[in-house]
DNA sequence: AATAACACTGTTAATTTATACACTATTTTA
DNA sequence: TAAAATAGTGTATAAATTAACAGTGTTATT
């Protein structure tokens, strides 16, 4: 997607205002009031310009036909099911649906949330059908809960280290064992830390 | 705000389901259209009776000018903490601060948010410092869990009855008792029901 | 040096849209 | 039981709006 101008960011963004403001796009007249513009064509031809490079769409007929193309930042957060071996958490295919996570609601804003498989991790209050919150990174700390990938599996446990450096991963189940990783024999990648559970009754 | 006929309320709903689809609200043509009226006049009356109730406002000379007058929704879900002995739930000083939950975060819209205290539900996954979404009702099932107020405090439970029809109270936590409610000693009240919880991590 | 993109003015036809007026019929409310 | 509200049809028109066409200059890009 090309970069705006700008001048042409500086109509989407009153055409932006506009929604907020009003609830519905502005027409070719209130751009061109606004921003001083004797013709109501000066905004007709930046509204073009801006739909050519994708930023909206402009349905034709209709007025205030203008239809924001917005970014990911308004699809939500996407809500992940089982995840096929092998396969990246973030493939399309296993993608469900996305909730409008609010800012404020965890800690940190998650980047997807993961439907728990299992009861391995009970005692932390992460039960079977669970949604859990995950934020992509690839470093963390003792204790924290984690999502890894180990060999093709997707797996969610608690992050320990024995005293020689080595991976614990700690399910919060006592019918459970620890998993101890070998790096040298197998593979283990971090995709994210647990910021929080959703829970629906 | 008096109330909208089933009518006026499907027009409503059409109102705000355009603004959401499209991005902005419907022409009177629209929704003639949408509903099957043979005259845009139809839709115009309505819309005009539902901005003398209140819930919208007409731009009088703008195309689509039709603002919501929306109520509380977007004041967001209060999330109400420690509640305070005798005093309702959502009385204005035990409510922190609001979260904006979206619709299908839960099989239900909560009205509110309560901070848990104690780890008397432990074993259902609701723990000191949770967050549980609470859906105003006066009635609810076996086995629910749910929010209720005896003798002035506000406890979380699970709802269960014995074979006389009384009620009690179930914690999810082996170190805890049933309460068993004698309505002609105590006094029970039910606040709501529990659709879900949030964990912070 | 030529061309495309940018940033406008100015005009206008066709279409969309709001909205007023004249009706009919049923259901609520006072 | 009369008035008001509800739920429409049908027509008409002024105003709002899109969108095309014809221009002028300036500024990047090739």
């Amino acid at each position: 997607m090309k970069d705006l101008t700008k001048r042409q960011r500086e109509i989407l963004q009153l055409v932006k205002e506009n929604i907020k403001n009003f609830g519905f796009p502005p027409t070719r007249a209130d751009i061109s009031r606004e921003l001083g513009f004797k013709s109501p064509n000066a905004a007709e031809q930046h509204l073009r310009a801006i739909e050519k490079k994708g930023f909206i769409s402009i349905l034709s007929g209709a007025s205030r036909g203008i239809v924001l193309n917005d970014d990911l930042s308004d699809k939500g957060t996407p809500v992940v099911g089982l995840v096929a071996a092998g396969q990246p958490i973030l493939a399309q295919e296993n993608i469900n649906h996305t909730i409008n996570i609010p800012n404020n609601l965890f800690r940190e804003l998650p980047d997807y949330l993961l439907e728990v498989r299992g009861d391995s991790m009970i005692d932390l209050g992460i039960h079977d059908n669970d949604l859990i919150a995950v934020k992509k990174q690839n470093e963390c700390k003792e204790g924290q809960v984690i999502v890894a990938r180990v060999e093709e599996e997707v797996t969610v446990k608690t992050f320990k280290k024995d005293k020689n450096g080595k991976v614990i991963l700690e399910p919060a189940n006592k019918a459970y064992k620890n998993i101890y990783i070998d790096p040298s024999k197998e593979e283990f990648y971090l995709e994210g830390i647990c910021v929080g559970v959703i829970k629906s009754f």
